[in-house]
DNA sequence: TTGTACGCGTTATCAG
DNA sequence: CTGATAACGCGTACAA
């Protein structure tokens, strides 16, 4: 149990070397004999050595632990995205040390503190709704420790993004909509304080300006179950209902959609819905939801892959502001309206 | 950028005390005068001061950190779980290091040592599918950190594993199928060489048993998209189909249903359909699906709870060999049967 | 190519 | 109650 860890000093004691030697050796530098390399890294794997990253942090200052701020856990992008910024990550020898804001700024500011309390090598991020501003990340800058947020980013920031063209993606989801002949199109959505909702309001409104079609007042809440209900109701009290929803996240979307279908609206009949993500729920809902490609895998490495590479020299984080992802309208049936019209 | 970081030394000298004091004082230790203690730590407030984990943990060898390895990331109960992880390890000052086996043994293998090598306090596991032993996890016993499993357990390892009752579970399905006039259940599950599965096919053969139904060969296959899919046509191909399944993952229970409709069966008329885990996705496919309720976040807290216990010595995990939480059956309307027979 | 010796920031031991 | 000092294990000038 209490087996004294073995550390260089044994090593070199028992082969009758310097330490420096063997940490050398350990570290493959070429500047050892290829012999007394190999010698040394085998004795070590032997022995059992494992290098203590804590001394060896002590000295270099590298902790080779990436910290992830994600604002939530239960949304299937999220997990893709931490799916592919684990695999990243953990291929270039990186640790993801991974934090959960809930949706909480308070939270956020904590976990913020905390990871570069840990000496993170760099920062992945995505916003809780509601937070105001990006000071809590000023110790980062501060210290020269890279920051990529990635899906909920501020517009204007001196971090890099790696984020889709919401404004693009509303635009699309609003004219599909609109080629399928709805005049009445309702957005729900998040809080539009968040910018990546914004945009994507901003991208609905252009749509309907676009073909001169009356705006309509946006519902924004929470984007959970409740949320989905909520908006269902609300909208089948409407004097003058919609003939088209664009609802910003799939399950939203989906439950939205049923508690619709329960009162007796026909989708797409009635109302088209066009969702968000394109969660695996899209495919099994009936009818199928039509909805916006997110590519949380990619996201997730390609966030990882920019961080570690200006970690490690090979590119520099502060030429690039942003890198945008490709996305991509998904039309299946719950939106394919125009072919029950007249 | 380049700040150098203010450490005790840099306290002590501009405060005309020790370092041993400031160390002391910033650990709040008793022994300091509560006025010294409270001047300290103003002072280390004032300047910026942050602990230096490294240098602390390389005296200490504690580091605060858990590593967690889970088989899934595209799973609610997982996901679930790990929030719940999350949560109780953050409260009480703990960081977790989440890694990713995508159910293979050898990236297993791979970051239990991994972990390892980062010296975490303890390690929270749900094992792969394929894993034949646990002796990756030896370093871990001889060198005292504590380690304990959930979901995906072994039967019989000196580890405290933290688990549903498996074998009562698909003994629950099975008899409900069995209420419902079923008299030839099929069992879809994963390698039987997973222990909760094979707890699963034992509750189920037993329940059949006991009824003095005939036992069918199970279908075992990866439970995923295309497993549901595979595992439907091959029940469209059987000369005598089975009237009532038991699939022991809600996502591959509602892709098996969905292309069982589409070929002319009826859902539960034909064949009733009971799922594993509760996942959102059970309240959403027509019709709902009757699974188990799988308490992912109950489970992620009380393994990271338990084992933090440990390590602070509130508990010992030596004496805990399994505890078990609570789970149910939830009858909706995939298995409800019963009804249609004449 | 290898060795010597010091420093990284803390905590622990011992002595005052 | 406080101080001096030696570890903890590693990496790296500098020297040989």
């Amino acid at each position: 149990m209490l087996n004294k860890e073995v550390t260089i000093y044994d090593l070199a004691r028992q082969l009758h070397l310097s330490t420096a030697t063997v940490s050398r050796a350990l570290n493959n530098d070429p500047v050892v004999s290829r012999k007394t390399r190999e010698t040394i890294q085998d004795f070590a794997e032997q022995m059992g050595y494992q290098r203590n990253h804590f001394a060896s942090h002590l000295r270099t200052s590298k902790t080779f632990m990436i910290g992830v701020i994600v604002h939530a856990l239960d949304s299937q992008f999220i997990t893709s995205a931490l799916a592919g910024i684990e695999e990243v990550a953990t291929k270039e020898g990186y640790s993801p040390i991974i934090t959960h804001s809930r949706e909480s700024y308070q939270r956020e500011v904590s976990n913020a503190r905390n990871l570069f309390h840990r000496r993170v090598d760099g920062l992945i991020a995505s916003l809780a709704l509601d937070t105001p501003d990006l000071n809590h990340f000023d110790i980062y800058q501060d210290k020269g420790v890279p920051v990529v947020f990635f899906d909920r980013a501020e517009a204007n920031s001196p971090y890099t993004q790696v984020v889709i063209d919401n404004y693009q993606c509303g635009y699309d989801a609003t004219r599909h909509l609109i080629d399928q002949g709805c005049r009445n199109i309702m957005l729900v959505t998040g809080s539009l304080h968040c910018h990546a909702y914004a945009e994507r309001h901003r991208g609905y409104a252009a749509a309907l300006a676009d073909r001169g079609i009356p705006y309509q007042p946006v519902l924004t809440n929470d984007l959970c179950e409740a949320g989905g209900i909520a908006a269902a109701m609300q909208i089948l009290d409407m004097p003058e209902r919609p003939d088209g929803l664009f609802i910003t996240n799939d399950f939203t979307a989906v439950v939205c959609m049923q508690t619709l279908r329960q009162h007796g609206i026909r989708i797409p009949q009635d109302i088209a819905v066009v969702g968000f993500n394109d969660d695996e729920v899209c495919k099994i809902v009936e009818p199928n939801l039509t909805t916006i490609r997110y590519p949380g895998k990619d996201m997730g490495e390609v966030a990882a892959l920019t961080l570690i590479q200006h970690l490690t020299g090979a590119s520099n984080l502060s030429v690039m502001t942003k890198i945008v992802l490709r996305s991509e309208l998904v039309v299946r049936a719950s939106s394919l309206r125009k072919q029950y019209l007249t």
